[in-house]
DNA sequence: ATGTTTTGTTTGTTATTTAAACTAAATAAA
DNA sequence: TTTATTTAGTTTAAATAACAAACAAAACAT
């Protein structure tokens, strides 16, 4: 039995066939044909004709050189590429000192990065579509092209994006909330340009360039300054049904609780994110911590504590791993998901990640006879968030290249 | 910008074109073919193809009616309706002690109903389908029909369904589970039986002939005797990525909080199901209530205690209210919901929805300058879950019929 | 050489949508 | 009472796109 919904309608349009070939293509890295065929179950013969078109557009190239590992009968199959060449692609990730941005081909190869250090936010929209500018100009130059080489270019900002609205609610980076910074940012640039919630962004490179490859539903979790959420259903990011989803570093996990930034009390941000535990620190450690020392260090010092066995510093990081395990299990209850990524840099804590919160998470969650979801951690920093956010400038450009060819 | 992914693909296949076309005039009732073209998007000739075909299997009917609602000058609209005698459906909703089955035609009126009560749960299977069988054939006996009659079968249990593997987890009415319960269902009827949880039934009803009528996103939370919700996400039911998503119920609102009877601590159900409510008004009125009656009657008379001013009852709503607020809070805050609707028989605990509630729910979720999610209450009984299941069985039928026109 | 196998292409057919022209059926105006 | 106008719905012819089936290409096996 079951979703007989999705049984029909298998005559797809061809935009969106030439969109899951070019996506099929991007996860695989070079593939035949015939394989695409398999993969997306679109006819070979449309695969032949629709291949052939995107090869006319510069879009695909074959793979000349001749490969041993052929089956060994029959004619050889002839591998098929993304063209590096097509687009070059800008991400940016905004985080709360710095700029980083990335410049990726069409194919998603990093060809340059840079990255801007800066210690002035919040700043207005328009200081920081300025600072965006510079930086991407300063990384186009890097990589010796120039603003106009730029096909399309994702932004990424830690806080409340609206997509639908265009809103950003409130962000660290940004003064005078709400305010409608994609505006500002397509004044600035000549170029199309997506703005997403900075989670959304490492959601999208997990999708595209890490442990989501190929997978149809996944959720990730960051854990940075704040906690972040993406939701992949059906290979498509979910962002709330208004736009604003997928808050779980602010859902609930004790009435009346901690104080969050944000200003509401028991979010599991208030628990589990940087400044949760560093408060806790504080507390704890007055005597013995420096308070000079720059964030990143006090907690390493807290890191180190616990490691050493210290039982204060041990006792925080324990509680902070069950009330995350407690907001997962939250999380597998309402989505049932096969697999939980953990990305971000900070996933040097395992203390943290590890016991507390997976026995929290299994103690929690529905317990059935299939596997629980696979929880996996992720380590990668600013660098490929910028990644994140030019591959949603490139998803841009697969569907805008596709609904050019029939706009209907 | 924004969502370019769903603005490509507006091809449709004739199958689902079919379906949209029969979905929007469940929806309006009564409707002319240029309406249609204007709600679906699908062109107007597409639209007389179709429903002339819709009309030829006597699936649709014209109505003849002259009237006078026309907006004046030009040809007048002939408006289509469902036939109601296209298909009887029958939905079945198990409760703990009762099974209430409806017979609806394919417009969705009610032909016929029946409640069976029972107090032997929890069943075997076989039981179980057995009785299912009996209170649909006495059903069907109501409305001079057999159950050769009957096209399809909606069935919602308590518990966890997961209609991908057709397995029921558990359930209060069944013994020896996980099994697979569709099974035994199919071998007791001789038409397709489609099984959920019985909060997504009331979800489908609320969809189809409550407040959910035409809205795309919406959510539905039931509490009775346990808490349950349905997630409607771009007009489907959203069933978790696994197929055993959505269970609020069991969403953690308390690290070791109070025992629920899934065996776990700290579950919203815990604290806002009737056996919650009584197990507290239990210990605080000992001498005071009588053990000896029913459950409905001691939930009445802590509410009538609350009503009357006494304290400790009140603080045992206000808890519960507190705690319901918080876990919706957590669901605005994942999902970003524009409509929230309360949907169960003992929605006449006001005490416990209201206030206490709503404002717990303002103070948890996120602050913007939208306007907040719209909560609704719907009070209605077992035979609107029941109406629910054979909505579901009608949907079945409607994409049967598409898909069987071009079944490729 | 010849056959076999597998990949990829071409061709003709089919299903389906749609624009545009047309018919139908009403009211409004002359 | 015509005639024009308006709106609803239908027909027709053209366009699109997907696919099955036949075919060509390019390798290895015999």
């Amino acid at each position: 039995m079951i979703d007989f919904r999705a049984a029909i309608g298998q005559t797809q349009s061809k935009a969106s066939n030439r969109a899951a070939i070019l996506e099929c293509i991007s996860t695989a890295g070079e593939i035949a044909r015939v394989d695409i065929a398999q993969e997306t179950g679109i006819n070979r013969a449309t695969v032949t004709t629709l291949t052939g078109e995107l090869l006319d557009e510069k879009l695909l190239l074959t793979i000349e050189e001749e490969e041993k590992s052929n089956t060994g009968r029959g004619r050889p199959r002839v591998k098929l590429r993304l063209n590096p060449d097509a687009f070059a692609l800008a991400g940016a990730k905004i985080s709360e000192n710095s700029i980083t941005v990335a410049i990726v081909d069409f194919a998603g190869q990093q060809i340059s990065d840079y990255r801007l250090m800066d210690n002035t936010f919040p700043l207005t929209r328009d200081e920081l579509a300025l600072k965006v500018k510079e930086t991407v100009t300063l990384a186009a130059k890097k990589a010796n092209l120039t603003l106009s080489d730029i096909a399309a270019l994702g932004v990424g900002v830690p806080g409340y994006v609206d997509i639908q609205s265009d809103q950003v609610y409130w962000s660290p980076a940004l003064s005078n909330t709400p305010t409608n910074f994609v505006e500002t940012l397509q004044e600035t640039f000549s170029f199309p340009v997506m703005l997403d919630n900075d989670a959304n962004l490492a959601t999208l490179a997990e999708q595209r360039f890490g442990w989501g490859k190929g997978v149809k539903d996944f959720l990730v979790v960051t854990i940075e300054h704040g906690v972040g959420m993406g939701v992949v259903l059906d290979n498509r990011i979910f962002r709330g049904i208004r736009g604003l989803g997928g808050e779980f570093g602010h859902t609930k996990v004790q009435l009346n609780g901690a104080l969050c930034r944000c200003g509401q009390r028991g979010c599991l941000e208030a628990y589990v994110a940087d400044y949760a535990l560093l408060r806790e620190a504080d507390t704890a450690f007055k005597f013995q911590m420096v308070e000079e020392l720059p964030n990143g260090k006090r907690l390493d010092a807290l890191y180190h504590q616990a490691k050493a066995g210290n039982e204060t510093a041990l006792a925080i990081f324990e509680r902070a791993g069950k009330m995350l395990g407690m907001g997962l299990a939250n999380l597998v209850n309402i989505f049932d998901p096969a697999l939980i990524i953990f990305s971000g840099e900070r996933m040097q804590f395992d203390l943290l990640y590890e016991e507390n919160v997976l026995e929290e998470l299994r103690h929690n969650s529905l317990q059935t006879n299939r596997p629980p979801p696979e929880v996996r951690v992720h380590k990668w920093g600013d660098l490929l968030w910028a990644k994140g956010a030019a591959a949603w400038a490139t998803e841009y450009v697969i569907y805008d290249t596709a609904a050019q060819t029939n706009g209907r």
